[in-house]
DNA sequence: TATACTTGCAACCGTTCGGTTTCATAGGCT
DNA sequence: AGCCTATGAAACCGAACGGTTGCAAGTATA
């Protein structure tokens, strides 16, 4: 059972989850009724997430409610930093490219 | 056949051929000798890859060079932000609380 | 032309995924 | 106590995934 953050934000219901958990905190109920699924499909979504960090749960008398866990995403940030990297070397050279081509065309 | 940006990196061996082609572009029999798995199961991973544009191939002889489309990455920085925002908010409100508490401290 | 090399494609296989249905548990309400 | 509500867990199912094996096509090289 390979159970990454990648894994996770891979299935478009989930990243939906996440992006109404990120607004409010929520029971599974009251998420499950911005879907077409089941509430019990939606309960699976959040064991994943669960299981993940992504998103924690308070027990609240009967009812559970589900909270993003914000630090969790930072760890896609983390991973991407090295390609924000490059294509911000990129867009360094393009400036450099277009700084050349102003001075070119002053000089005509 | 769900082939989105985010299905595409979902998988780690996906993932380490994006670092690799982002060192230095390769071909498939370059990359599958980084890896475990056959030639046939990179190229399984590379036909994903290019689907969702995340990779370019530009035929050079009998051998195809692959090359990572760095701007597609910019793609999940973009849909990273909205959570960035959340995050960098909550570290601004945590600087207030130090303020706050900074300032009784100084009263005392 | 014959041969070797690089690659992609199709068929197959076991596993995982995402969903539904059914059931069990546990907390509120009358 | 008895019932309703909120939730998770288990069993099942079809589809997709990730891998292998075998094969065909195209290019270099003898």
């Amino acid at each position: 059972m390979r159970r990454d953050i990648f894994q996770a934000i891979a299935d478009p219901t989930r990243r939906a989850i996440i992006a109404l958990l990120a607004i409010q905190a929520m029971t599974p109920n009251a998420l499950a009724e911005h879907f077409d699924t089941s509430r019990q499909a939606v309960s699976k979504h959040l064991k994943i997430l669960t299981e993940c960090d992504l998103v924690s749960q308070e027990q609240n008398g009967r009812e559970i409610v589900y909270s993003l866990e914000i630090d969790k995403m930072k760890e896609i940030d983390k991973w991407l930093e090295q390609y924000r990297k490059i294509w911000e070397t990129r867009f360094e050279q393009l400036g450099e490219v277009l700084e050349v081509m102003k001075k070119e065309k002053a000089k005509t």
